[in-house]
DNA sequence: TACATTTGCAAGTGATTACTCACTATTAAA
DNA sequence: TTTAATAGTGAGTAATCACTTGCAAATGTA
């Protein structure tokens, strides 16, 4: 990966976030990543390859996330941690863009990618089941239901109280 | 309201809830309407303003459907008739792309339109307070919270089971 | 009828789009 | 040091973009 592959990836991230992908030009992200604008297609061929590199990275870092919350064998911390997502996503700047972009591109490309939420869904129905609730699977299938609609709020509703709803939730599912 | 500044509403409502707003040319709207694209701009002045008169349209319709909640007084019908807003989302082919088009904007313009959802939060409130529920406020921010990501997985996940999501949360919330 | 307004079309406009091409600079193995 | 591949540029390209203009047809109104 060279320096100015990486300045386009940055850049890209950035503007497809902010305005959409459709919404940018090529010649915009060159600008912005100081590059000539026939780099971008030397390295990603079109468009559309330069989107995909950015959502092939977004899966990775998904995989990532998931994998910890799989992984833990306490239900409640299953729980929690899912909603700890949502923190996770407001990390820093550039991984703020990033989940924006991958729930944003969501309704640009009309593609929900169910096989990524497959994982999280069979945790959270093991978790919810060892918690002793009557229907698990359905349970879990509410709470990304949930997350949907707080990244939906985070991201689109100016002073969305994150910590306040996060919280109420929990206490809700502190059983 | 002429014939064709009809056909010209109805093919960019189509083509917009299908493919976006910045997705889609003028050149488009006038094909599939059968028009000239000059009649567009007499009519819309611009293709920004023909989006703006399809969702005052949807505001319109907005502010019917949340009149009936408004002005309900049963509590467990409020709740009802709010989660019934995702069956009438599904009515008709027009009433589809036009719900669909309300939550792809959203995201195209970042634009959540808060004043718009305020008066139903307020009705859930009262209701939940009436249930004895013991933060109605926190719960209704919640059950918007719901709403969002109902209708974020209903138009982006294929083989969604609307009908069996709700009953679960209809059956969850009858107190 | 006479006149004014609205509705509609075809053929434009310059600007911007994603992408290509011919070429040079840099790097790295042989 | 020669050779080959990769990285990078800048000036193109045709197509498409939102939008305008001039003029004709339809419609209303007195």
């Amino acid at each position: 990966m060279t320096d100015k592959k990486e300045k386009i990836l940055n850049a890209a991230l950035e503007l497809f976030a902010q305005d959409g992908f459709k919404a940018t030009s090529t010649n915009k992200v060159a600008r912005k990543a100081g590059v000539s604008e026939g780099l971008i297609f030397r390295h990603f061929e079109s468009k559309d390859g330069l989107l995909q590199a950015i959502i092939q990275e977004g899966e990775k870092r998904a995989k990532v996330l998931f994998a910890d919350i799989v992984l833990e064998h306490d239900p409640k911390l299953v729980i929690e941690k899912t909603l700890n997502i949502l923190f996770n996503m407001m990390a820093d700047e550039t991984a703020a863009n990033f989940w924006k972009l991958q729930h944003k591109i969501k309704w640009e490309t009309e593609q929900y990618g169910e096989h990524k939420v497959e994982p999280l869904i069979m945790a959270l129905t093991n978790a919810f089941e060892k918690l002793g609730v009557e229907n698990p699977q359905m349970e879990a299938k509410l709470f990304t239901l949930l997350m949907d609609g707080l990244a939906t709020q985070f991201y689109l509703v100016k002073e969305f109280d994150a910590h306040g709803i996060v919280s109420y939730i929990k206490s809700k599912y502190r059983f």
